[in-house]
DNA sequence: TTATGTGCAAAGACTTTGCTCCTCA
DNA sequence: TGAGGAGCAAAGTCTTTGCACATAA
């Protein structure tokens, strides 16, 4: 793989980043280093990078597609009233045996726990008002 | 809410299905006895049943938005080969507590586990080639 | 009757792709 | 130098919306 600037500049943002960005977010935050950049070479890139398993996809409820840069085993927590995603650590259930039931289905690779909920800054704004 | 042909076949349409039909499948298929439907009312009709509670979106990885008619406490194992998404049941895993880091990030009222890995199909298809 | 829903077409949001020129190795 | 990448524009995919007509209650 070539080490171009583009994809340096990419990884740069993307490390700055602990949550979970847009490629769009990441276009915007680029464009004021990097002013000749485009939308598609970032698409393409983090595609890439997907690929290489240097970040992961996330699906989260009806949003645009985000990025993850923590590669840790990990969940996520996700704030139905401010649709912000946090990370949340559970290892004792990534240890645990899965039931029988779900085990014979297939070889299953791994798991992905999605909390939803409203979020401790949501629950407090609502108290102030 | 007013009870519309549509909407009586939109729903009858869904009962038939123990699986995850899209809106673009359910559209089709309505088709065949209701061949004025258009795709957009689909698209109303199960927002409005979502709205009600009477289905539940669905998004699973990259793909179009799902429809699950199972209303049950339950979660889903998705086979990343050939994208089908099965219902499991593991009651539980859904009375277990939150560890304290997870529960103290504010009111969850949800949990929905992701599991993904490949079928027993798939892996028989495997097998036999 | 009238608030609501439907079908049509069009727009919208987000993402991907074809192509040409460029550039890293 | 040559394979792979960037930028541009355009297309694609899935979903939503505006509007005029139709219809359930």
């Amino acid at each position: 793989m070539k080490l171009t600037p583009q994809r340096l500049e990419i990884f740069q943002e993307l490390l700055s980043h602990k949550d979970h960005p847009s490629a769009e977010l990441i276009f915007k935050n680029l464009r004021k280093r990097l002013p000749t950049i485009s939308l598609d070479t970032v698409y393409r890139t983090l595609a890439t990078f997907d690929e290489l398993g240097i970040i992961k996809r996330l699906n989260v409820s009806n949003a645009r597609t985000l990025f993850d840069t923590n590669l840790d085993q990990h969940h996520h927590f996700i704030c139905t009233r401010c649709k912000k995603v946090e990370d949340v650590y559970w290892p004792d259930f990534d240890k645990s045996n899965l039931p029988k039931s779900i085990s014979t289905l297939g070889s299953i690779q791994t798991r992905h726990l999605e909390l939803h909920g409203i979020c401790n800054q949501c629950l407090n704004k609502e108290n102030n008002m």
